[in-house]
DNA sequence: GTGGAACACCTTTTT
DNA sequence: GGTGTTCCAC
């Protein structure tokens, strides 16, 4: 038997001998699934019959194209090879098609010195373009615009190419798009969405340069397969059209991304659209616990329309699945620090536990709670290193080197450090440039005879002007990129501006400047130099993340951001009925949460090994306002055997009937560093990693199934506006316990009156 | 041309 | 509530 199918079960095996033809696998969470495409990948080649340039292999993340390539490093030595020829094609959606693209760029009618445009870049192209119509960007979002440009891209729309019957809006949506389109080619750019759609225009217009990239794929493999769009689905299709091997691997379970134009049917009717493919599912999974998984099964059984499967795994029981109820988010930070030292004294490190939250905006008052307590962490997403202001700043200085088209970069950075460019005279210049039907820079070279313009402003603009020429000079003449990326912030005084600044900020900025240059010298150093327009590909294609090393940290970041990973314990926060699920701007009220939602929880939940700890809040303050909650409909589906549901003190406080607000909000946690609601932890806490099934002296756990703290009812507090289908918006006075409880509210005009919790609702 | 103050915005996010 | 963006006064 071959090494590559040594330790696997039997449909991964399946999978990874599967001769040829259309394969899709179903590969449920933590079922193995890297490990069957790299095996697969490993087989083929080692088979003897698949030379490795011959395999296309396409992802979703640069991080996933990097860990594949290492992976099959491994099994095969060799055949991954270098990025360039000879080796096994392995890449983004993106980075594969910038590439054909490249090569082939005269049949498919771009201009093979093209630079890539990312979204941030896109808004301001169009921002310019509706200016340039004179359309209201109130009127007319640069988002939503970029939101249509995109999804017609995704639909293999050109311009023009609308559907007939479209509403006024659309319409000049339309002319948007148009215009747009001019714009962009004239600046040599391509955005994201043309990467695919002008590769998949030339692969399905051009016959010949289907047969030939077609027929240079013999096996197409595509990870992920669920976040795939309908552009990226005819891709797939035509780059795997003449050998026919194709295979896709994915869960639709793990679709999260319908709202940037997923299209979970393109794995769904996998069936329909290639007929006679093989169907595997990966069911076995390895990661979790038996309750772990239950919980997760609770909520994704749920979902309406879902390939039939259903996670198992040898693993034990392992410990029950913890909610913690609480009294607002400040008291929710608390509570999650207390039980991250919990963990931590019985045995775990903080890299084994990642904090997950439905909205970035969550982590704000975690951070805050976590510096107070000195438990160090590292938040993942947010803003990217290669996103940050002085890093883009830097770059646009060396696209604009690279390209002097691109118009967006060169406005981006013309007064940047401030050098007396200002507003007035830019708009002179563009409205020449406009007028000439040139680009921004030669408008700005030809500015010694612009009329318009005054004495000292045509001097800077020498002065701009000569830099950016000195550089490209340089450029031509064999500088290294970092000599390049140096000269930038020498010549421009952009460092030096920042360490003068001497803020905290502006420190931090001229580091990144600095890891910036870094970088650029350890490519220079490397054995394959990629050139500067290489450099520019790869840093708009590779959104890494500044690496801040192998410290140990808790993690703390999105659920979306936590597909893919694994930790041994997972805290999931804000479980409540709004948040997670989140519901914005409904229309209808739909008690049920939508399905992409359900898929979330599920992708929080399988991320965990040994412990899955969720928590959620009676109230929340979230983007200024103030909120009573629900529970999440998400903790009633886990089954009651599975689940601990423990109380917060500050809760249980509140709750005991009589209590000083005061007194609450101490315990709410506004005291300072390690307290003392730490040490009596520490008597409750268990040594053990299994230890949670028994009491815990610092938490109160419900009196079992027939009384949960499962709230019903939100909390209501003090000076909360409420609802009541009669007497209208009022406010909380004074909360009477009781069961059923009963709330003093004042109504205004309609006076103050008791009334049973069960009557009322928060008020926005 | 620059800087502060009012203003709108605010899921999730890779490429 | 916090932040990025635009507008207007200097």
């Amino acid at each position: 038997m071959s090494s590559e199918v040594e330790g696997l079960n039997p449909p991964q095996r399946q999978a990874v001998l599967h001769p040829g033809g259309a394969l899709v696998v179903f590969a449920g969470a933590g079922s193995g699934k890297t490990r069957v495409i790299t095996h697969r990948i490993a087989h083929l080649i080692a088979s003897g019959s698949v030379p490795p340039h011959r395999i296309l292999a396409v992802t979703f993340t640069n991080k996933a194209a990097v860990e594949m390539r290492e992976r099959l490093e491994r099994l095969v030595p060799g055949a991954a090879g270098g990025r360039g020829r000879g080796g096994l094609a392995v890449g983004t959606f993106h980075a594969t098609c910038a590439r054909l693209l490249r090569e082939n760029a005269d049949r498919a009618g771009v201009d093979p010195r093209f630079t890539i445009y990312d979204a941030e870049d896109q808004q301001a192209m169009i921002r310019r373009v509706l200016r340039q119509l004179g359309l209201d960007p109130k009127r007319y979002p640069p988002k939503a615009i970029a939101g249509y440009i995109n999804a017609s891209k995704r639909h293999l729309r050109g311009p023009g190419e609308g559907d007939a019957a479209r509403g006024y809006m659309d319409e000049a949506f339309e002319r948007v798009y148009a215009a747009y389109d001019e714009r962009m080619s004239a600046a040599r750019a391509l955005d994201f969405g043309d990467l695919i759609y002008r590769m998949v225009r030339a692969l399905e217009q051009d016959d010949d340069l289907r047969a030939e990239l077609a027929g240079r794929y013999l096996h197409v493999l595509v990870d992920e397969f669920q976040d795939t769009n309908h552009a990226q689905f005819r891709l797939v299709d035509a780059l795997s059209g003449v050998h026919g091997n194709l295979c896709v691997v994915g869960d639709d379970d793990q679709s999260i991304y319908g709202w940037r134009g997923a299209d979970r049917r393109n794995i769904l009717d996998f069936r329909g659209s290639h007929p006679g493919a093989t169907v595997i599912k990966l069911e076995q999974n390895y990661r979790s616990t038996r309750r772990i998984l239950r919980a997760a099964h609770g909520v994704i059984a749920r979902v309406s329309e879902r390939e039939a499967k259903e996670l198992w795994t040898d693993k034990d029981d392992g410990a029950p699945v913890r909610d913690l109820l609480c009294l607002d988010e400040r008291d929710e930070a608390e509570m999650l620090v207390q039980a991250v030292r919990e963990l931590l004294r019985s045995g775990w490190a903080l890299s084994d536990i990642a904090v997950l939250y439905r909205v970035h905006a969550q982590s704000r008052v975690i951070e805050q709670r976590l510096r107070v307590a000195n438990v160090p962490y590292r938040i993942v997403g947010g803003l990217r290193f290669f996103d940050r202001a002085e890093v883009k700043d830097v770059l646009a200085y060396l696209r604009v080197v690279a390209n002097p088209g691109d118009d967006v970069s060169l406005l981006r950075i013309v007064n940047v450090p401030t050098r007396g460019i200002g507003k007035v005279s830019l708009d002179r210049i563009i409205e020449a440039a406009a007028r000439a039907g040139t680009g921004v820079f030669a408008q700005l070279a030809a500015a010694q005879t612009n009329p318009g313009l005054g004495k000292a402003v045509k001097r800077r603009i020498a002065g701009f002007v000569e830099l950016i020429e000195r550089l490209r000079e340089h450029a031509a003449g064999g500088a290294t990129i970092s000599e390049l990326g140096r000269e930038v912030v020498d010549r421009t005084g952009y460092l030096r501006d920042l360490d003068e600044e001497d803020t905290a900020e502006a420190d931090a900025r001229a580091q990144n400047v600095r890891e910036l240059i870094g970088a650029m010298e350890e490519l220079d150093r490397a054995d394959d130099p990629i050139g500067l327009e290489g450099f520019l590909e790869a840093v708009t294609l590779d959104v890494r993340a500044a690496d801040d090393g192998a410290r140990d940290r808790l993690t703390l970041m999105s659920v979306h951001a936590a597909k893919g990973l694994e930790f041994p314990v997972v805290v999931v926060v804000g479980l409540e009925d709004g948040l997670f699920p989140l519901r914005t701007g409904e229309t209808s009220f739909d008690p049920a949460p939508s399905d992409e939602e359900r898929r979330l929880a599920y992708v929080a939940f399988t991320r965990a090994k040994e412990q899955l700890v969720l928590s959620h809040a009676q109230a929340r303050t979230l983007f200024g306002q103030t909120r009573g909650c629900w529970a999440s409909p998400f903790l009633r589906e886990i089954p009651d055997g599975d689940v601990q549901r423990l109380v917060s003190p500050a809760v249980r406080a509140a709750s005991a009937g009589g209590a000083p607000f005061g007194w609450r909000h101490r315990v709410g946690g506004s005291r300072s560093g390690r307290d003392d609601v730490g040490a009596e932890w520490d008597e409750g806490a268990h040594r053990d990693r299994r230890g949670h099934e028994g009491d815990d002296a610092y938490l109160d756990t419900s009196e079992g199934c027939d009384a949960p703290h499962d709230d019903d009812l939100p909390g209501f507090r003090q000076g909360m506006a409420v609802h009541h289908k009669k007497f209208g918006v009022g406010r909380v006075l004074r909360v009477d316990g009781g069961a059923p409880a009963k709330v003093s509210v004042d109504f205004g005009s309609a006076g103050t009156r008791t009334i049973f919790a069960d009557y009322l609702e928060p008020s926005a």
